[in-house]
RNA sequence: GCCAGCGUAGCUCAGUGGUAGAGCAGCGGUUUCGUAAACCGCCGGUCAGCGGUUCAAGUCCGCUCGCUGGCUCCA
């Protein structure tokens, strides 16, 4: 089946795998209970592509104790022992595991359910199973990271050490994806925005990046790209405030809820807090004046700069950062417009994911949370109107009960990085709440005064994180459309520079980003550097060109051309722009 | 924040308690070349920071900062 898909054949892979794994997992705790005598074990399930198992050990591990317990499995698996399931009892089990304080918590909280052990090689887990028939029929596996874990994922519980490692039936499945994982490392955004010159990041402002011309030119193309779409989905851009009176913040409602996350300043004896969100600001903007029923569907778009504290230890290259922009908007509306709202809304996805390249991301709903505000009529009104306008897109999606913020229900947006981890990118959110905290309001046709329905949404989400994971999808390779650099101009010798300036100049005047590469070296060495950059056009000139006033095209990674009209070159090129045409080769 | 690892030139990395290194990049020169690295030379260091052990610390110990992989968190 060598042409199915990937993520297909994997996800299929997993679970046919899912004995060995977890096998794998059994054998591995008991080489390191046989290397750390008085261990004590967690659990140790199988997950995408592989298994971990979580122990209390008398010291921390170090990635040198791994081929040792790699070493001890290996003997096992050789041994070929058989694993063996059997019944047992809560007694039993209790006696058994009178020594493992974790299982004994598990047994405990298992009750009546029935319990079953497996032993293999003379060492015996609490497991439901399956596993292999016998410990030679795992496969190749490896160790491949150590990781500290929360007991039962709660952070008030100890910490456990926890062995990540892989397993696949043959050593050539195995080699191949280590060899995934080196791929996926060479494609990570963090390695390629400082290979292509597009961002990065210094300690003088930890997690938070600097934009270089290059990574600022994609930047903007992106909210260029965002507001033709205002333009033509009626959208009305606003600039709100950075920092705000903490009044603000009790009264959206952040003050108690979100503080932690946020950075406050004292001045004048008064504290104000930096934004982490435009929402309140759009409710200030919205109470300017008294509103009419006539002027809703009112849309307000903001790419303030939001600040959030995270955590020293959750921050990730430009994918979890503290300064961000989203292509944020608010949209106050009277409840029979939010159908259509929510409707446009995914149509603005749908041209912005095939603008960008993207693949379709994966949708969940998410409903009402135990701890909620508004009525549950509120709630059984909200909920539909997101779900119906799911089905009408065309969007597969998930629902994902208690998920939901607690203000209004949610549809999330996800898209995977280059080494399978899920960020979100783009929310569409009902909010019930803050109109009422801000007491909005508009005059409805018979004169009344009405409550308008907020929707927060954004297509991109956080700007940075999209283009960190717009970079590991192509592999640093942009569209045309939005490459930083759109072509490099290569003369063969200096007696081709004069022509070559021409040429460039020529593309900046027909708006295109073009760069002269007139450096003292060899065109060899200018083609390899262009290919490097990932530039999606080299342009050759030499005495040929000159004479006839073409170029020699070579598309990234693609073919060669030669003798191009100018002016043809520049008509396909704007072309790609206007059509915002895919890559023309995989990246790689 | 927690567990573990890492931090040496702009980048990638070597360096075993005893004089801080290489390649690439940069700079100067030579070369003028037809589709993925021309040649010669030169410059380049608070070995993350602070403190300690030692006759002697890039190397050992402690603290701090930053980064990486997880965990927790993620209005």
């Amino acid at each position: 089946m060598p042409d199915e898909p990937r993520a297909d054949f994997e996800e299929h892979q997993g679970d046919r795998l899912a004995p060995q794994r977890h096998s794998a997992a059994h054998v591995m705790a008991e080489a390191v209970m046989a290397l750390f005598p008085g261990a004590k074990l967690g659990i140790g399930p199988v997950i995408e592509d592989g298994f971990y198992y979580d122990f209390d050990l008398p010291r921390a591990l170090t990635p040198e104790d791994l081929p040792a317990i790699e070493g001890r499995m290996r003997e096992i698996m050789a041994a070929d022992a058989p694993f063996q399931r059997r019944e047992t009892s809560q007694a039993e089990a209790g006696e058994l595991f009178k020594e493992q304080p974790y299982k004994l918590e598990l047994i405990r909280e298992l009750g009546d359910t029935p319990l079953s052990l497996y032993t293999h090689h003379g060492w015996t887990d609490l497991c439901r199973g399956p596993h292999v028939a016998s410990t030679g029929k795992i496969g190749r596996f490896k160790l491949l990271s150590i990781a500290g874990a929360y007991w039962r994922g709660s952070e008030t519980r100890p910490m456990l050490q926890r062995i990540y490692g892989t397993c696949f039936p043959t050593q050539v499945e195995l080699d191949a994806h280590l060899q995934r994982l080196e791929e996926a490392e060479r494609r990570d955004h963090r390695r390629l925005g400082r290979e292509l010159g597009l961002f990065f990041f210094d300690p003088i402002a930890p997690a938070s990046p600097f934009f270089l011309p290059k990574g600022a030119a994609v930047y903007n193309l992106m909210v260029a790209f965002m507001r033709e779409l205002y333009q033509r989905y009626s959208y009305q851009e606003v600039i709100t405030p950075q920092v705000f009176s903490s009044d603000l913040w009790k009264r959206s409602g952040h003050y108690d809820n979100y503080r932690d996350n946020m950075y406050f300043i004292n001045v004048e004896e008064r504290e104000y807090g930096v934004k982490p969100m435009n929402c309140p600001a759009a409710c200030v903007v919205y109470a300017t004046q008294l509103r009419s029923y006539r002027e809703l569907p009112l849309r307000y778009a903001d790419f303030g700069r939001l600040h959030r504290y995270e955590r020293s230890g959750v921050t990730h290259g430009l994918t979890r950062v503290r300064s961000f922009t989203q292509d944020d908007a608010h949209i106050y509306c009277r409840p029979d417009q939010v159908q259509g709202e929510v409707a446009s809304i995914f149509k603005m996805v749908r041209e912005t994911y095939e603008a960008f390249g993207l693949g379709e991301p994966r949708v969940t709903l998410s409903l009402r949370p135990e701890k909620r505000g508004g009525s549950e009529e509120m709630w059984d009104r909200a909920e539909p109107i997101l779900r119906d306008a799911l089905r009408a897109s065309g969007y597969a999606f998930e629902e994902v009960p208690g998920e939901g913020a607690f203000y209004g229900p949610k549809v999330d947006l996800f898209m995977r990085d280059a080494i399978g981890r899920e960020w979100q990118l783009g929310t569409t959110q009902l909010d019930l709440f803050m109109p009422e905290r801000f007491d909005l309001g508009y005059i409805a046709e018979d004169g009344s005064a009405q409550r308008p329905v907020m929707i927060h949404r954004a297509i991109l989400g956080s700007l940075e994180r999209f283009l960190g994971v717009l970079i590991e999808h192509h592999a640093g390779a942009f569209p045309f459309w939005l490459a930083p650099v759109q072509a490099v101009v290569i003369p063969i010798t200096d007696s081709h520079v004069d022509y070559g300036q021409q040429v460039k100049e020529r593309l900046a005047a027909a708006g295109l980003r073009a760069e002269l590469d007139a450096g003292n070296e060899r065109m060899n060495a200018k083609v390899r550097r262009g290919e490097l950059q990932k530039v999606p056009y080299l342009l050759i000139v030499g005495d040929r060109e000159a004479a006839a006033g073409t170029v020699s095209v070579r598309s990234r990674g693609g073919p060669q051309e030669q003798g191009v009209a100018l002016s043809d070159f520049i008509a396909r090129a704007q072309e790609q722009v206007q059509t915002k045409a895919a890559p023309a080769t995989k990246p790689g």
